[in-house]
RNA sequence: UGGGCCGUCGCCAAGCGGUAAGGCCCCGGAUUUUGAUUCCGGCAUCCCCAGGUUCGAAUCCUGGCGGCCCAGCCA
């Protein structure tokens, strides 16, 4: 499928070229590190892909699961536990290389006194306004802390006493010891370890001084002798801070940060702060909430890992700045469904039809192929009987000439079985709605076509006796507007209201109702669905994943 | 107005001095008991703009323009 021969993208080619040069020894070590304070989304599995995908393709490579959890405040094991699902159920395998930057806090530690030892680090009193002034500003150089010459003995005994839990939250900082006028904010010596009394998730009450990220990343990356250590773009301004770190110190590995652009997504929000506000909001279910682009979310929608990973190797990877169509994700998901999805056919609005010329009672099993394109997946058995439904919207009292369903005294093929013609419409005398079709059948148009004339349309049904009712869930995008992070104000308030809606009564051919259920399904002319969590016995609950391509809706909406 | 990065078709994205890959979207048409699938065909004389170098530039140089990121003891 993918031609290995050409070059992939510009990491590939780095890597290729480090590879080449005998790097490292020609070692490949790649890391995913998400931070577990929230749950993945699709951005993520771009990095995943990447990371993991860019290992698997070189002989000895290898990824890394590293949970950079050096922030207690926000991080939690629910988080830790969904990503690991997320990561293996995409189909990526850390093995026994899971890890946390709370596994090296001892190390950190140590690390921390060598710099101060080295005179690259001091412990600084500034109260974070006053730290906020003294750094000035994006034209302006800021100027050195009071606490920046402190001596060595002086700077360890307080980094000692920090960490021993002398000193109340946030009264003072270890600092690395750069340059305050450096037009880079990010060298102006930036706090490497902050005091803060949070339980951790992981070591509990162990400490009360945790590092920050730029101050622990490097170093994990070293301390697993990762070779390609790949960010997002907004990391690139901190790689000189992360060279400069392990350029003090004496590391097992010397790794390499390579940036490139993060996933956007037209019509929804990509940020774990917006998605959270989501979620605390109650305007989805929940980070699975089947709107939501996080991965579970996605899963629970009915998305498969292949088609997660083929859209990923279809954006590519770049430093451009970029917001990709729903259509190309949509794209990849109906490939995969389209090949690998049973049909079925199911009824969202059932309209009831009584075939006139049918006898009473009786039934008829008709087989009809799992796959029309696969013989393979075999086939299905679907009942005939008198009273069936079809959907509302495939009849019409009168309609253009170009729709090819059922009209008043017209004739459409029933899929899988006889073509019917409709003799007469039956309304409710109060509301004037249509409220059943009587029509005929034609015995001789199973498995054959009419003679003298051309019956045009084909629409689905189910049998009113041997079928079983249903929920629906249609879904929309979250946001209406293809740029929701450029919207001003709570992302809250700017959710689409109809971005769920949920259709009952749907009938449904038996075997949906088994619990067995949980491959994909194409309902034939209306989508792939996938059965969701809520369903309960004899009650089988649809998530509609994606529709199919219609054509017929653009043909309407130019006439 | 400091620094970093980016600018190739509507959206992604190859291209690395030799005369614009590919995918998605879109538009035609064929096949079709899913208006699906599949299949054919079309879709950048032009690479943000302007100069320059060169036999030759999207690729090199110069100067503009536009966009994104950075002033957390977040990651």
């Amino acid at each position: 499928m993918t031609d290995s021969l050409e070059s992939a993208d510009f990491i590939r080619d780095i890597i290729d070229q480090d590879l080449k040069n005998g790097v490292n020894s020609g070692r490949l070590q790649t890391r995913f590190p998400p931070e577990p304070n929230g749950y993945l989304h699709i951005g993520h599995a771009k990095s995943i892909c990447l990371n993991f995908g860019v290992a698997a393709e070189h002989a000895g490579g290898q990824c890394n699961l590293r949970f950079d959890d050096t922030n207690p405040e926000k991080e939690d094991v629910e988080y830790v536990d969904a990503i690991q699902e997320d990561v293996r159920w995409l189909g990526f395998d850390w093995e026994e290389r899971k890890y946390f930057a709370s596994d090296y806090f001892e190390p950190l530690y140590h690390y921390a006194e060598e710099l101060i030892l080295k005179g690259k680090a001091y412990v600084c009193d500034l109260s974070p306004s006053a730290m906020r002034e003294y750094r000035g500003t994006l034209t302006e150089p800021g100027r050195d802390s009071p606490y920046r010459d402190r001596g060595v003995e002086e700077n360890l005994d307080l980094f000692r006493r920090m960490r021993a839990g002398e000193f109340p939250d946030g009264a003072r900082v270890l600092r690395a010891r750069i340059d305050m006028a450096s037009p880079n904010m990010n060298m102006r010596d930036p706090a490497l370890y902050r005091i803060r009394r949070v339980e951790h998730h992981r070591t509990g009450h162990a400490w009360v001084i945790y590092p920050t990220y730029d101050y622990a990343h490097g170093i994990s990356d070293a301390l697993e002798c990762v070779t390609h250590s790949l960010c997002t773009l907004e990391f690139e301004d901190h790689r000189p801070l992360y060279d400069w770190i392990l350029d003090q110190l004496d590391l097992p590995c010397r790794p390499r940060q390579i940036e490139f652009s993060r996933l956007s997504l037209e019509y929804t929000v990509m940020s774990k702060r917006k998605l959270n506000a989501l979620v605390q909001s109650g305007m989805v279910a929940g980070w699975d909430d089947p709107r939501m682009p996080t991965i579970s979310g996605l899963r629970r929608r009915g998305y498969t890992p292949e088609s997660i990973r083929e859209f990923c190797r279809c954006i590519g990877i770049s430093k451009s700045p970029n917001r990709v169509e729903l259509a190309l994700l949509e794209n990849c998901l109906r490939s995969d469904l389209e090949a690998r999805s049973p049909r079925t056919m199911a009824v969202l609005r059932p309209l009831k039809v009584v075939i006139e010329s049918w006898p009473e009672g009786h039934e008829e099993f008709l087989t009809a192929p799992i796959h029309p394109q696969n013989e393979a997946m075999g086939k299905r058995t679907i009942c005939f009987t008198r009273e069936l439904f079809i959907e509302q919207e495939d009849f019409r009292e009168t309609a253009p000439k170009q729709y090819k369903r059922l009209v008043t005294g017209g004739e459409v093929r029933l899929r899988n079985a006889y073509v019917i013609r409709c003799r007469e419409v039956i309304q409710d005398p109060v509301t004037g709605e249509i409220v059943e079709l009587r029509c005929e059948h034609d015995p001789a148009t199973l498995n054959a076509n009419p003679v003298g004339r051309k019956v045009a349309g084909v629409i689905h049904w189910v049998s009113a006796t041997r079928s079983v009712v249903g929920e629906v869930r249609l879904y929309a995008p979250l946001f209406t507007m293809p740029e929701p992070d450029a919207l001003k104000g709570e992302i809250v308030d700017h959710v689409n209201p109809d971005s769920m809606e949920i259709v009952s009564g749907c009938r449904f051919e038996p075997i949906l109702a088994e619990e067995s259920v949980a491959l994909p399904y194409q309902f034939e002319r209306l989508g792939y669905f996938h059965r969701d969590r809520d369903s309960c016995p004899g009650a089988p609950v649809f998530n509609r994943t994606v529709g199919l391509r219609d054509a017929w809706s653009k043909i309407e909406q130019k006439l």
